[in-house]
RNA sequence: GGAGAGAUGGCCGAGUAGGUCGAAGGCGCUCGCCUGCUAAGCGAGUAUACGGGCAAAACCUGUAUCGCGGGUUCGAAUCCCGCUCUCUCCGCCA
């Protein structure tokens, strides 16, 4: 969420930022609604203090034995008015909130503009793509016929997009979890939670899920419950109104979490395989920091996730999101691209973004810099550290030996018991 | 799921026959004084949001906030209704 009374004093500043993300909108209405809010906050908040002193009054004359029968009339025909301005306010406030959580963050000065992925900016590559002397199988075909991935029997027990892993593909699922948050805990320094998987509506409203993507998610029925799309979510949503210390922040934390995503319009998309999962695990890296430090902070988590990768002798590259492919919440945004031979190109395994206070606005979570200093919002961060399901896709497909066998990567070997799959 | 108790400022904690309570007191914290050092002591200060004044900061000023929402009333931390959460006991359960 902007700041209101930035969005007020700088209309032009969003709307240039809304075009370059590939939206035309005008702030016409929504700044005519927040003048005439403040018009009508100037007038019943002068009529409130006229009821506050003359209750006094009344309270004083009674104590006298006065008769304040005729300012008692007077205050209740107040009253009526006030109450009848203060529904109006409500209204128009809610018309503002409802638009102002609408209005996706300002991409950072430094994002590529362009409207499509096509204008997303390579900045780094790491590793080379492995060479095949034989024609390299997709990873679904690789898992089902080691028999360590099940996709039918997914989709019969629950549907489309959901699969069972099975022997070493379950172990290969949980070894990856666990040597990523080892890693991250271990060498990164990032502390490890383990969530909720399942948020109230507030705190999606917080991280920006909502209101405007509620077809995204599940919802769980009876209750106001959301199954989370990632573990930002309630990690960001831990310290929702609150007030850290400065001495507290950054704060680096980590969690291991199911992601459930409903990937409404991704119909006839990576139909095959793991790559898109109504159900996928993921290890989430979040962090709390200062707004000065937030971009360098950004640096360094997305060097923290693509450690993974290296480690796992993937070949990646890093891009920088075009402002037109950049996420509603985020002002910045680093994609991790893993190479996946049977699409023979880099595909998305994570993705690195500065929120700056967007979110923390929303959730409103904030820091005091000392003893004397105001409250101010502090700027979040976050980044995959690895998706699981993909990271699996990729050493299938990575590692595939010609006899249809799997090498499983050296740091992975001490979590698997085993050095191939086959 | 049933019964009971509770929710007040950074923390603890007073405050219900409704009025001068944004809220006593203590702790903590900040600044100053005092004191060989430390500790102790003394004094002052110490919530947030949204408006208005101001170019802006400082500052001044108004409104709102005693879990959340609504109601009664000239006036609500105090009365009424609904909800949420916490604690205790019982039941159930991995």
């Amino acid at each position: 969420m902007l700041d209101l009374k930035f969005v007020r004093s700088n209309p032009e500043k969003i709307e240039e930022a809304l075009k370059k993300r590939g939206g035309k909108v005008s702030l016409d209405s929504f700044l005519k609604v927040e003048a005439e809010r403040r018009r009508l906050l100037a007038q019943v908040e002068t009529m409130k203090a006229e009821r506050n002193a003359v209750s006094q009054e009344i309270g004083k004359m009674k104590k006298a034995g006065e008769d304040a029968e005729a300012k008692v009339l007077e205050m209740r025909e107040l009253g009526e008015r006030i109450k009848a301005i203060d529904n109006n306010v409500k209204e128009l406030e809610n018309t503002l909130e409802k638009e102002l959580l609408s209005i996706p963050n300002i991409p950072n000065e430094s994002v590529p503009v362009g409207l499509t992925e096509e204008d997303n900016v390579e900045v780094r590559r790491w590793g080379e793509p492995p060479k095949f002397d034989f024609e390299p199988k997709p990873h679904w075909e690789i898992g089902e016929k080691l028999g360590i991935l099940d996709f039918e029997r997914g989709s019969k027990v629950t549907g489309a997009r959901f699969t069972f892993y099975k022997g070493l593909g379950a172990r290969l699922e949980r070894a990856l979890v666990n040597f990523f948050l080892d890693l991250h805990t271990g060498e990164h320094g990032y502390t490890e939670f383990f969530p909720p998987f399942m948020v109230h509506r507030n705190s999606m409203v917080g991280t920006g899920q909502l209101p405007k993507f509620e077809e995204e998610a599940f919802k769980v029925e009876k209750t106001d419950y959301f199954l989370i799309p990632t573990a930002e979510v309630p990690i960001t949503n831990l310290y929702r109104e609150e007030i850290l210390d400065a001495a507290e922040i950054p704060l680096y934390h980590c969690a291991y979490s199911a992601c459930f995503r409903a990937e409404a319009g991704a119909a006839g998309r990576d139909t095959r395989g793991l790559i898109r999962q109504h159900q996928f695990n993921k290890v989430e890296l979040v962090k709390f920091t200062t707004p000065e430090s937030s971009y360098d902070e950004l640096e360094k988590l997305t060097n923290d996730a693509e450690d993974v990768l290296k480690k796992l002798g993937l070949a990646y590259r890093v891009v920088t999101l075009s402002t037109g492919d950049l996420g509603f919440s985020s002002a910045k945004t680093y994609d991790l691209e893993v190479w996946l031979p049977s699409f023979n190109t880099y595909r998305e395994i994570s993705s690195c973004s500065n929120f700056e206070d967007y979110q923390a606005r929303r959730a409103n979570i904030r820091f005091r810099r000392g003893p004397k200093g105001k409250p101010e919002f502090v700027h979040t961060l976050n980044g995959s550290g690895v998706a699981v399901g993909r990271t699996v896709a990729a050493i299938l497909e990575n590692y595939q030996q010609p006899d249809g066998s799997v090498i499983v990567p050296k740091v992975l070997q001490k979590y698997m018991g085993v050095d191939v799959i086959r």
